[in-house]
DNA sequence: CAGGTGACCTCTG
DNA sequence: GCAGAGGCCACCT
């Protein structure tokens, strides 16, 4: 007997799989994430997500990022260094705590793969 | 039940 | 660049 809730799958597990999704050395911001997870507007919901992820879970969380492309923890603490190391690690460039989403935007590879931009 | 909080976002000035 | 307001909603007091 089916339910209604077979193809209603819980937003937080939906936003586990689309944070899983972004490939490596690209980065995410938390609306750009919950927009693609088919929940426009629940951006804190994937903070929340993040917030409650695991060590077990196996979430690139270092590729997530504020809207304007910075790292969403304060500076100088502990875990905004940790993500710092993690994307360098990755080539993504980090400058003042903040990444230049033009240059690593997942969003923006998807357009370059739509647009097919010629090289400069 | 009401109020505050938060790994957020967007608009306005 | 900064500040305020409104929106979002799960979770805790």
């Amino acid at each position: 007997m089916m339910s209604v809730d077979d193809d209603a799958p819980d937003a937080q597990s939906v936003i586990a799989d689309v944070i899983r999704a972004i490939p490596r050395g690209c980065v995410a911001s938390y609306g750009e994430i919950a927009a693609r997870a088919g929940l426009p507007g629940r951006a804190r919901l994937v903070g929340k997500v993040l917030r409650d992820a695991r060590a077990g879970a196996r979430l690139p969380w270092h590729r997530v990022l504020r809207a304007d492309g910075r790292i969403a923890f304060e500076p100088r603490t502990a875990p905004f260094r940790e993500q710092q190391r993690r994307l360098a690690a990755e080539g993504v460039v980090v400058v003042k705590g903040r990444v230049d989403l033009a240059r690593h935007g997942w969003q923006r590879d998807l357009d370059a793969e739509l647009w097919a931009p010629p090289p400069f």
